[in-house]
DNA sequence: CTGAAAGCGCTAACAA
DNA sequence: TTGTTAGCGCTTTCAG
C-alpha cells in the first residue's frame, strides 16, 4: 500500500542507506546510481515519511508561532494576518511547516508550549511576546531551546526583533509639534507593556526637547483590550487650555476617540489632531483618515522567522536585538490648514 | 539527558509498554502501577516524543490548514483571523494542533499540501476552497485523505462547510426591495466562483419573485482580487434611471464603490444605498457604516475543525454539507430616512 | 561509493 | 495485569 525507502531500495536495486543518501543529497554518490535512484522514487510516487525523518533526525522542518490569547485580540487582530504573512512567505520558500499556537488562559498556552518543545514538535518557535508570555519565555530560556521574540525582552541574550518604539513616537509627536501643536495630549496603554512605556518615553522626550512642559492632566493609560469609551475626553476637552492634538497608540484607539470627539462636536482635524500606530486597515479607512505610524508589522514576522532559521541552522547573527524601521504615514487627522 | 519511556520504566520498575499504556490511559492497568509510573513520569519530567508515537501509531494529532495564495488576498484577510481563530480555538482544547499552509502559486500550494499529506505530517486538512484549488481537491480525494472544505463542492462526497449564499444574497437584496428601491445594481465577482455566482443568483431571484425586471446594464463584475477603481460607476450613475441602491457581494468593493460615490457626489444612504456581505471590521468603521450581511466566518471555521476531528475518530457525520446561518447587519448605508 | 546493522522513542500484538 | 518482542520508516555509523 504506503510505499517506503524499501520499495524504494528494492526497485533501484541499491540498499536504503543509498536511497536515503539520494533525498539527501549526499555528495558521494555516482551519478548512475542517483539516477536509478530517482527514476525509482519517480515510478513509485515515492515521498519520505516525515515522521521517520524527524524521529531520527531529532528535527523537524517545523516551527512554532505562538500568539497572545483573546485577551489581547485587538492587539493580535493587528498583528495577526501581516506577522504570520511575513512568516509563512519565508518557511514556503524554505521547506519549513508552521503550527500555530494561542489559546484562552496562560496555563492552557504554558501547556500547549511545553507539548511542542517537549514533544519535540517544533525546531523552534516564535513568541509574540508580551508581559504575560515571561513564563514561557522563561521555560524556553531554561530549555535552551531557540526561539526569537517579536516585541522585546530585558535579557539580552534572547533574539528579538522590534521597532525603535521611542523614536517611533518621538517622531509621531515632532510631526504634531512642526504642525504648531503645543498642547498635546497621550492616550497609550499599561505602562507594563514596554512598548507602551516606550511610546510614552519617546512623546515626553519630543516634548522635552521642544520646551513643552509635560502635563499630567494630559495622559491617559486605558487597559489595552478593555472595552471603553473614554470617558475621560469630555472632560479633558473642556478645559481652557485643552490639548489641540492627540497621540495614541493604535489605530483601533484613534478611531475609538475620534468618534468620542465627534459626539462632543470636535471636528477632526479642524479643531483637533490625532495620530496613532500601526498603519492598519483602520487608519485608511476611517473618515477622516488618520495619520498613522507605519512599523512595518510584515517585516517583524519576516525577520523574525530568518532569524530563527539561521540560529536552527547555527548561523545565528551576533547581533541580537534587529529594529525594524518605522515610517510615518501623514493622513487626514493631522493634516492643518 | 533528554528523558525517554524506558527512563520512566526503570525509575517506576516497570516495562515501557506498561508506562505507554498508563500514559495511554488503557483501563486495565492497575491503580498502584499507575500510580508509580505517573509519580516516575512527574519526577522525571517526562513528556512523550510526538515523532516516535506519531511514527508507530501513523498519526500526528495535527490538521493542516490551507489559504487562498496572495492572489486572493482581499478574501483571505477578511476570513483568515475569524476561521482560524474559530479552527484554533476548537483545537487547543481537544489537543492537536494547527499547521497553516499557503504560497504564492499553486504549483508551490500543491508541493506543499503533497509533502504535508504523503509525508504524514498531518492527519487531516482543510481547505479553503476556490476554483483554483480544485486540482488539490482532487489529490485528496484520490488520496482518500480525509479533508473538509470551507466553501462549496459539486462533488457530493466531500464534506463542506458553507453559507447559503443564494438565500443571503436573495435576503439583502428583498432588504432593499422592502425599502421601496426598484433600481437596484449588483456588483460581483467572476461567475466561475460559486459564492459570487450564487450571490447573484438570489440577487436575480428576489428581483424576479418582487416583479422587477433584471437590467443587465446595473450588473458588474470584477475580477474579484485586483486593483480597481469601479470605472464603470460614473456612466451608469448618470442615467436617467439609474440604480438607488448597489448589493455589492463584499465589505471592501462596497466601500470602494461608496468612495467613488462621494466623487460623484452622491449621498450614502440619501442619494443611493448599498449593501455587502461579511460583516467585516471595514463595514463598521466605514462612514456611513455600511449594511452588511454576517456569514459566520468564526463558525465557518470552527464548523469544519469540529467536523475533520468527528472524521477522524470515524464518526462522519451523514450529512455531508453543512449550512452557516446569515444574518443582516442593517447599518446607515441603508436606512431611508 | 555502497551495504549491513543498529537504533531514534514509541506502541501493540502476543504471551505469560 | 504486565513484560517481551517486533517494528513503524528513516538515518547513520562502520565496514568494505
Amino acid at each position: 500500500m504506503k510505499v517506503t525507502i524499501k520499495d524504494v531500495a528494492a526497485l533501484a536495486g541499491v540498499s536504503p542507506s543509498t536511497v536515503s543518501r539520494v533525498i539527501l543529497e549526499n555528495p558521494k554518490i555516482s551519478q548512475e546510481t542517483v539516477a536509478k535512484v530517482k527514476d525509482a522514487i519517480e515510478r513509485l510516487n515515492y515521498h519520505p515519511n516525515m515522521m521517520a525523518k524527524s524521529l531520527v533526525s531529532q528535527s523537524t522542518s517545523t516551527v512554532g508561532v505562538i500568539f497572545p490569547g483573546p485577551t489581547e485580540q485587538a492587539f493580535s487582530n493587528v498583528f495577526f494576518n501581516e506577522a504570520i504573512r511575513g512568516i509563512i512567505d519565508y518557511t514556503s520558500k524554505h521547506n519549513y511547516d508552521v503550527i500555530i499556537t494561542s489559546a484562552n488562559t496562560l496555563a492552557e498556552l504554558q501547556k500547549q508550549v511545553v507539548n511542542l518543545v517537549r514533544g519535540g514538535k517544533v525546531d523552534g518557535l516564535i513568541v509574540l511576546s508580551n508581559r504575560f508570555f515571561d513564563s514561557i519565555v522563561q521555560f524556553l530560556t531554561d530549555q535552551k531551546f531557540p526561539f526569537v521574540i517579536i516585541g522585546n525582552s530585558d535579557e539580552p541574550t534572547h533574539f528579538t526583533i522590534d521597532n525603535d518604539n521611542i523614536t517611533a513616537s518621538y517622531d509621531v509627536t515632532m510631526h504634531l509639534i512642526n504642525q504648531g501643536h503645543t498642547s498635546i495630549g497621550f492616550i497609550g496603554g499599561p505602562r507594563s507593556i514596554v512598548m507602551s512605556s516606550d511610546r510614552f518615553l519617546g512623546y515626553s522626550k519630543a516634548l522635552e526637547e521642544s520646551g513643552i512642559a509635560i502635563r499630567p492632566e494630559l495622559i491617559f493609560e486605558y487597559s489595552m483590550y478593555s472595552e471603553n469609551n473614554y470617558h475621560e475626553i469630555p472632560l479633558v476637552m473642556s478645559l481652557v487650555n485643552r490639548p489641540t492634538a492627540f497621540v495614541t497608540i493604535s489605530d483601533d484607539i484613534a478611531f475609538g476617540i475620534i468618534q468620542k470627539l465627534k459626539e462632543l462636536g470636535r471636528k477632526v482635524p479642524e479643531d483637533i489632531s490625532v495620530v496613532s500606530f500601526n498603519n492598519t486597515i483602520i487608519s485608511q479607512i476611517s473618515s477622516p483618515q488618520i495619520t498613522s505610524m507605519e512599523i512595518g508589522i510584515y517585516q517583524l514576522g519576516y525577520a523574525s522567522i530568518f532569524t530563527l532559521l539561521r540560529i536552527l541552522r547555527g548561523e545565528a547573527p551576533k547581533e541580537r536585538r534587529l529594529i525594524i524601521p518605522h515610517r510615518l504615514m501623514v493622513r487626514e487627522s493631522s493634516i492643518t490648514k
